[in-house]
RNA sequence: GGAGAGGUGGCUGAGUGGUCGAAAGCACCUUCCUGCUAAGAAGACGUACGGGGUUAACCUGUACCGAGGGUUCGAAUCCCUCCCUCUCCGCCA
């Protein structure tokens, strides 16, 4: 949600979010709905004002009960016809508001979709194997590390079942990565994997992104795709005491939490894409960095930077070679302010692909949910909210199997994920 | 899933149709008193949005007693729906 006042003060700036970040929403209307609202507010407010002061005549000034009682019955009567308005008015508003996007930081490529996103550095180096590298299906299989035919007769298309190795590289990787963001102060979490529409709406996947989401047979919950759902609106309607700092460089605090979670997605709109494979899946373990900040450009930006730093040390860790990129507008979502993919090389596919996205909230989410801090200065503030991927497998189990693979068909294990593999240096046959 | 109880200000907790934005206590803040170890006295003390004001103090309006709807001239208080919490039973990893 966006501060409507920022809004009127603002309305080019948010036509070209609009406009850049490919949002079906008329601004116009949404000032034109403002203005009416508040007009019709203050003469609710009037009437009401009216009509509570009638209403203490009946008793304060009794010889005049009954004509005290016809007049307040009037003023309900118009009160009624003001209030259906005002309530008419303000579903309009607030419908609008829903799809009000959060404007996309100075120097955010524009563009219609991910192919406008602008590669910022590379780094690891692509090795070219003296042999015919086999792609990461042939591989699992190979090593028994995947049932993927098992699984889609369990689960339908896109499922897969990770056995032996292929479960321990799995969850070696995670823990790897886990461990990795809790040396840097974040707190473990566990959060709901099932929520409610509220927290849908108040992290930002609904409205427009309910095609992507499960919906449970109850009708009341859905299936998060990422554990910043949980995690963030764990924290509805909270005020946070010590947050402080705002501006006042490193002496700031921040909340950080890593979340461990299964992810749920259903892949609309990708239907017959990267259907092989555990590339695109409807079902995969993450751990994810969630960040609640200062309201401050700033702090924020920093922690944008930090959140980035933390998951690029992952990746180098895992000698993978990766690329970041800053994501172009139309490849945005709708509250994000600054987005960072970090794509890591993926030999069957040749090309570097997703897989880890920073994204920076300001006070979007926090808006929503009621998310606030005590500023230094004694004021509540909305905190900013920041996440960005730790690691998402088994995707992750992709760029492993397929730059750390030997002529023979087995893996090198990097040296990082070793502890977490009882010491083993190779994996397979 | 069944039965019952309940959701009031930072906390505890009164309040069953008007004098309630809400008693009392605790906590917090200010001042006074006192030198002392959960001392005493006085005062201030919710949030959001709007109006006035030397835009600070302050004055004032509306809304908010889990959420939404209804009854009524008037609702924390009565009715309905939903959400959540607690207790007991059932079931279960």
């Amino acid at each position: 949600m966006i501060d409507i006042e920022l809004i009127r003060n603002n309305p080019d700036a948010f036509k070209q979010a609009i406009a850049t970040k490919r949002i079906n929403l008329d601004l116009d209307r949404l000032l034109i709905v403002d203005e009416e609202r508040r007009l019709l507010g203050k003469e609710v407010n009037l009437l009401r004002e009216q009509r509570n002061r009638t209403s203490d005549l009946v008793t304060s000034d009794g010889p005049n009960r009954a004509s005290h009682i016809a007049h307040s019955k009037e003023i309900g009567a118009a009160l009624v016809i003001k209030e259906s308005e005002l309530k008419a008015v303000e579903l309009e508003y607030h419908k609008l508001m829903a799809h009000v996007p959060g404007l996309p930081a100075e120097g955010v490529p524009e563009g219609a979709d991910d192919s406008g996103n602008v590669e910022i550095y590379r780094l690891g180096e692509v090795v070219k194997r003296p042999f015919k590298e086999r792609d990461h299906i042939e591989l699992a299989l190979l090593n028994r590390m995947v049932d993927f035919e098992g699984a889609r007769f369990a689960a339908g298309s896109r499922a897969y079942g990770l056995i032996g190795d292929g479960a321990l590289l799995e969850l070696a990787v995670l823990r790897f990565a886990l461990d990795h963001v809790l040396a840097k102060g974040f707190t473990a979490v566990l959060p709901p994997l099932m929520v409610n529409e509220a927290a849908m709406f108040g992290t930002g996947y609904f409205p427009l992104g309910e095609d992507n989401a499960y919906e449970l047979e109850d009708g009341k919950r859905y299936l998060t795709g990422t554990s910043e759902v949980g995690i963030v609106a764990m924290q509805a309607n909270r005020t946070f005491d010590g947050l402080a700092g705002a501006g006042a460089g490193e002496g700031y605090s921040a909340l950080r939490f890593a979340g461990i979670s299964t992810c749920f997605r259903r892949e609309a709109g990708a239907a017959g894409r990267d259907t092989k494979g555990l590339y695109r899946v409807h079902q995969f373990q993450k751990v994810e960095q969630v960040v609640f900040c200062a309201n401050d450009a700033e702090v924020s930006e920093q922690e944008h930077l930090r959140l980035l730093k933390n998951s690029e040390e992952i990746v180098q860790a895992l000698e993978l070679p990766y690329r970041v990129v800053a994501v172009c507008t139309g490849d945005m979502g709708l509250g994000q302010v600054r987005k960072h993919d970090i794509e890591t090389w993926m030999p069957s596919r040749g090309a570097y692909c997703e897989t880890h996205s920073c994204s920076t909230f300001h006070d979007f989410q926090a808006r929503r949910l009621g998310i606030r801090y005590i500023d230094g200065d004694g004021k509540k503030k909305y905190v900013h909210t920041l996440n960005n991927t730790a690691i998402a497998s088994p995707r992750i189990l992709i760029a492993l199997l397929e730059n750390h693979q030997n002529q023979d068909g087995t893996i090198n294990v990097p040296k990082a994920l070793q502890p977490y593999l009882g010491g083993r240096e190779v994996l397979g046959l």
